[in-house]
DNA sequence: CCCTATATAGTTCGGATCGAACGGTGCGGA
DNA sequence: TCCGCACCGTTCGATCCGAACTATATAGGG
């Protein structure tokens, strides 16, 4: 049992789990491949060992098939769903961490004109994604779906606004040849 | 010399060189604290790792002083330069990788009413920050830097509309208990 | 009924990343 | 002189990551 540690990755495993019901890591990466990777990317081989860990702590319990493909299924224990509920129910004030190559080349003196077109065409075919999953959603999906995804919307169409006023912007002052 | 095998903290470390000159790690460290914090984040031990690897592929020439702290100075190389120019050249159709915890309880089911207020507080403490900055820029500041914390404040506003439209909604329609 | 192709499911392993913690160095002031 | 703090640099173990691989199930063709 121990001190149970849980980060991030954790919550997504007991959070997802408590959504769906019983689940398998494959059921698991599966999911979050279509819902997470918004606004947290897990790789899918974290969400074996993750489960595996999280049975040792009591906060999942295993059941595994004894035949076949010996699949390992996992369901909430009473101690995981108060975990869950405990960390759900407190707010953070922690702020997003973000990586984006482009805006980082953009930063070391990249050419706006010259990155703007693709990533104006990788924004726009993310945001149609998103939008089209939203429209999937009828009344069905639960509210924190709805919402994350809102919120992906947004981001995307922030990106859009921001790339196209630099693809459209005449070559921009005599930006007199920097540094070295 | 071998296969150079870049990562974009690489490149980090070669285009804040390329700006401000000669550095040593503890430099790229202050540097990258207030520059580049906000859409690339490097923990300040892998500045050391990093500046090392890099002169070792001959991109970075490496100089030590001989009594005292013994600090390492680093500048670019021919090689460098070119390898930092060619990634700054070709344009990237990779989209941003994003860690946001809140967005992150609010899909798990986290209740927006309660993590609305925490999250506007410190998405506008932080706009701020960045405002700050940007006023201080007059117009000595590399076009780069202005333009990637112009998307940083872009994304700050985008997060704090996005929040408060949370906060400003009534407890939101019947919200049957969804799960379990 | 067997063979092959494809989708599904799970694991291994080495390298990259991370950050807490520690150990020196230099300087200003008591 | 020597104390204390800010500055500077590094070590180390833990974690994370993902490419690559193995194994299982199933469906369709012959």
């Amino acid at each position: 049992m121990s001190s149970p540690r849980l980060t991030e990755t954790s919550y997504i495993v007991l959070g997802l789990i408590a959504q769906i019901g019983p689940a398998t890591p494959y059921d698991l990466k599966r999911l979050a491949q279509v819902s997470t990777v918004n606004f947290w990317s897990v790789p899918h081989t974290q969400l074996y060992s993750e489960c595996a860990r999280l049975a040792g702590e009591d906060l999942l319990s295993e059941r595994r098939e004894q035949t076949g493909r010996r699949r390992r299924t996992y369901r909430l224990t009473e101690r995981g769903r108060e975990a869950l509920e405990r960390w759900l129910s407190e707010p953070t004030s922690e702020l997003e961490q973000v990586r984006d190559t482009a805006t980082l080349k953009l930063f070391l003196g990249g050419d706006p004109q010259q990155l703007a077109p693709t990533q104006l065409q990788a924004h726009r075919a993310q945001l149609e994604t998103y939008e089209q999953i939203y429209g999937s959603f009828v009344g069905d999906a639960p509210q924190g779906w709805r919402l994350a995804l809102e919120a992906g919307i947004d981001h995307e169409r922030a990106y859009i606004r921001f790339w196209s006023r630099l693809a459209g912007q005449r070559a921009r002052e005599g930006s007199p040849a920097r540094s070295r």
